[in-house]
DNA sequence: GCAGGTCAAGTCTAC
DNA sequence: GTAGACTTGACCTGC
């Protein structure tokens, strides 16, 4: 049997059917206190769920939703309703020390430290502002990242990273969390190591989006840009059946965790897996794994 | 109960 | 010009 228990398992947001979520939403013009109340203690009540889940199926990490405090970082949100919510994210602290999941976020793609826009980079700021803040709610260690993208290219690549650099740097409370992440787009791996070399960010390496937008890269490198926590990856794989060319799967194939497991040989690595079936795609990579002779760190669950 | 329209936000590509 | 991609279809209204 080939051991591959070294690959910490885990996905995100919600079970594959939905009904348990950290991203229940609203529209803003429902705002009110009650509903955000309601709304945000459901999603709270589902993280512990999803907690157990993951304790249950043996799996390290879990990507918690950006949705859990809605409209948190809209301008519309009295912000003292964000005060009457952190003693309860602060009990929700003591279920992550007793699952043991590590806990980690990804903000949508409006966040852009790019952009040459002030409106959208204040907005950026402002949301990955919150989800600092949550994660410090949740006594998340520094182990706990908020993974992002580089954003646009605007026409002007080279400024565009310019850009980045001087936020982040202009905004220092950023590399306390803050972690980039390849794209399927305009920047591969190779752009992401120059950027975070120059920041001491790590990088999140994103398998899926590395192989349809590849580059030559060092694997030392983006393993030692965590500077001795566990790198966090993605894993998808593409659709079986064939969709839009960058459209994740419903599941993962095996082949893809070995290659991945190739590029990254015996290392001690989180891995995200982004598969629309969720903790179903995880079981039947176990099975798939079994029937190939691979052992995988969630194998315990299969036996109950 | 169900169908269909709508939803905070940015940027880019495919059609 | 618009839909759709991205971390994700859920929510709401009108019938």
């Amino acid at each position: 049997m080939k051991d591959l228990r070294h690959l910490g398992l885990g996905f995100f947001c919600s079970t594959s059917d939905n009904r348990i979520t950290t991203n229940r939403k609203f529209k803003l013009s429902n705002l009110t206190l009650s509903k955000f109340l309601n709304v945000f203690y459901q999603n709270l009540s589902d993280f512990v769920v999803l907690l157990e889940i993951s304790k249950r199926m043996n799996l390290s990490i879990f990507r918690l939703g950006s949705n859990m405090v809605p409209f948190a970082s809209h301008s519309n949100l009295d912000k003292s309703w964000l005060k009457m919510i952190e003693k309860d994210l602060k009990s929700a602290s003591e279920a992550i020390r007793k699952y043991g999941v590590r806990i980690t976020m990804h903000p949508g793609q409006h966040v852009i430290l790019s952009s040459p826009r002030k409106e959208v980079l204040d907005a950026s700021l402002r949301e990955l502002e919150y989800h600092f803040w949550l994660l410090d709610c949740l006594g998340v260690g520094n182990d706990g990242v908020v993974v992002v993208h580089v954003g646009g290219v605007y026409g002007d690549k080279k400024e565009a990273l310019k850009r980045f650099i001087f936020v982040v740097r202009e905004s220092s409370w950023l590399k306390e969390r803050l972690a980039i992440e390849n794209d399927e787009r305009f920047y591969n791996l190779e752009d992401v190591l120059w950027l975070c070399e120059r920041l001491n960010l790590p990088v999140v390496f994103d398998y899926y989006h590395h192989t349809i937008n590849p580059s030559d890269f060092d694997s030392k490198m983006v393993l030692s840009s965590w500077d001795g926590r566990i790198p966090e990856f993605h894993l998808s794989s593409f659709p079986t059946v064939s969709k839009k060319f960058n459209e994740h799967g419903d599941w993962i194939e095996i082949e893809d965790v070995l290659s991945l497991e190739n590029l990254f040989k015996g290392e001690r690595i989180d891995v995200i897996l982004e598969a629309k079936k969720k903790e179903k795609a995880i079981e039947r990579l176990i099975e798939l794994a079994q029937d190939n002779g691979v052992v995988l760190s969630a194998r315990s669950l299969m036996k109950g």
